[in-house]
DNA sequence: AATTATAATTGGAATAGTTCTTGATATCGC
DNA sequence: GCGATATCAAGAACTATTCCAATTATAATT
């Protein structure tokens, strides 16, 4: 009889080094862990998540991880007013709608063919290196 | 002889109240600066320069003019990234370019006709509230 | 495989922006 | 003017994040 697969899904895979980033063990689990859940989690929340599998994990090192991965472009950081920063492994650029009933953020992606220039009035000469677009509001229930 | 006007700008009338909000002394001047110096300041740059006609006043009545301000939509909070919030007497939906070579915020306008939702995928049944466009990037030199 | 060099991690202290608290002061309705 | 309410001032407290110094892990070299 083959034994049935355990409840967790089974991990995801992640190469010893991304983009120049080397994976160590904690990067790796911090890496991991916003593949799986697409919630957007805080820093303090990847922190107490990620203790599972590292119990000795520090809440810095954490923040360090995040900010390796930020800077080497393999996750974003999320602003949402003064809020405490989240991280979301969602590469294409998109924006964020924050439900305002449930707490939720939900990716926003642009409509195709969609182009900034297009659509604001830039100042002359400007060269954008990064946008953020984080909208707030109800989901009307439909 | 009639006496020379003096240097400074002569003062904007402010009412005594606005979209319901009572002004005192500490909520006008803090109105009043924001409305001459639109150069986006912090809360503390507002504390600082407002001292000129309130010396007494403090940093944590700052605070709660704007937050008052902008509770009653007389003015709007702007965050970037994790930076001090800013804050802007602009009411016009629009959007901020953070030149990252000088520091200074350009007000960004949407180009006449456009709607969020016709560029934005957004989730079924959003009802948006508010929007925080800020984009990051340069000036190339013309 | 040992040695050295470099990078990453840890835990706690420090920092910065903002909010909270408490007592004083001003303003409003009567 | 008088009590009720709102606002203010000063400093303490709070929170998210960063910094720091010591330890540990990894890589490079022999």
């Amino acid at each position: 009889m083959v034994s049935k697969a355990p409840e967790i899904s089974s991990d995801i895979e992640i190469p010893d080094e991304i983009s120049g980033l080397r994976m160590t063990a904690q990067r790796r689990e911090v890496y991991r862990l916003l593949q799986q859940e697409r919630n957007h989690p805080t820093a303090n929340e990847v922190f107490m998540r990620v203790k599972d599998r590292l119990p000795n994990i520090s809440l810095a090192t954490v923040y360090n991880c995040l900010e390796a991965l930020v800077q080497h472009g393999i996750i974003r950081q999320v602003n949402f007013e003064r809020e405490s920063s989240r991280y979301c492994p969602n590469l294409s650029e998109h924006g964020h709608f924050h439900d305002a009933t449930t707490g939720v953020i939900h990716d926003v992606d642009f409509k195709p063919g969609v182009n900034l220039a297009d659509v604001l009035n830039l100042p002359p000469g400007a060269v954008i290196e990064d946008v953020e677009i984080t909208l707030r509001g109800k989901l009307a229930s439909i």
